[in-house]
DNA sequence: CGCTTTGTTCAAAATAACTTGAACAAATGC
DNA sequence: GCATTTGTTCAAGTTATTTTGAACAAAGCG
């Protein structure tokens, strides 16, 4: 018999009432950022509970299988976003979340961004390449121009990263603590 | 009869090899912050454009429905991102797209994401009444410290908004220029 | 070993998101 | 006014993504 939403039994203690609505802030905050539902209610549990939850807790107090739970989970252990607690008399897995944002951002960016504007760096300069076949000299000028725009608009945000992670941190990089002349990251 | 793809007709003339790959450059970087598809090749086609271009332009350059064109441009105008340029002797509204960085990540962030982060506001405040009625006290502190760990990456994701800004801006603000005692952005 | 528990994989089903196109409105020119 | 051009809306169709669950591995235990 499955275990309904509601009932008592030890194995699959029922969400509260302030457990579901954290859960819903990470649903929604995850696919704001185009992550899969499943993942903001399996890190939304594990954030609010308040001991390790193992695989099968976070299948049955969620209602969720146990194929979306394993994929979650594994992209959540590669952002960083959960870790592996090793709990004495279990051979399960406990999960905990990872509660630094830095960590959290710094994760995503890593997997989910910078490879992006890597080969997006390829691009511009495959693209530079077609221009040169363009035989009207003022439509290749602007062409040129357009991806150097590009190009700059690169460099702007691949230079936002280390000041994001930098605020994220709580360093306060407007002071003057520099001990050497470098950028104060 | 419909324009197919490579024809030389003035009415759509067919995108060039530069333009194809600099629009899915496009494509890929709208999909990545969770945009549609077409939104991506309507302000491609405009950055590549070296003039304003109508309504049908993109629908047929693109090869995209009427519908689609009309849905991306509403969303884009919205944002900032294209704007209408009037042209002497032609009815048909005719768009540009807005080239500055910063106003484009201003809209975005404007439009996709403050509202989230307001309405986040609320909802934690709606969870933290519910936690008063928890009976158990330890998990009761334990709730509110994870509420407040929230409240805390809330403040800090805010803060973070105006120092991207500056960064994306050009402006250089590590440096002491100050006319006043205010932040420095 | 053989059995059980634990977790993963992946094809198919379910769901969500996007695109289409025809009906509709708005504005212009005659 | 009336016809034409221009652009919008939205229900239905299409496509893409996510979830499921059953078959499969991997590891511990007796």
């Amino acid at each position: 018999m499955a275990a309904s939403r509601t009932d008592h039994t030890e194995s699959s203690a029922a969400l509260s009432p302030w457990e579901t609505s954290t859960i819903e802030v990470f649903t929604r905050t995850v696919n704001l950022v185009g992550l899969p539902r499943s993942v903001g209610e399996i890190y939304g549990l594990l954030f609010c509970a308040s001991t390790p939850q193992t695989f099968d807790m976070l299948s049955e107090r969620l209602g969720i299988s146990r194929g979306s739970v394993s994929q979650g989970l594994k992209f959540l252990r590669q952002l960083g976003a959960v870790k592996v607690q090793y709990v004495a008399g279990s051979r399960k897995d406990h999960y905990v979340p990872e509660l630094s944002i830095k960590t959290l951002v710094q994760g995503f960016v890593r997997d989910q961004f910078t490879p992006h504007l890597e080969s997006g760096a390829e691009r511009l300069d495959a693209i530079e390449a077609l221009i040169k076949s363009e035989s009207d000299p003022a439509l290749r000028a602007h062409a040129t121009q357009r991806i150097n725009t590009l190009r700059t608009w690169q460099g702007r945000v691949q230079k936002l990263m280390p000041i994001m992670m930098a605020a994220l941190g709580g360093i306060n990089f407007l002071n003057q603590s520099s001990e050497s002349g470098d950028a104060v990251i």
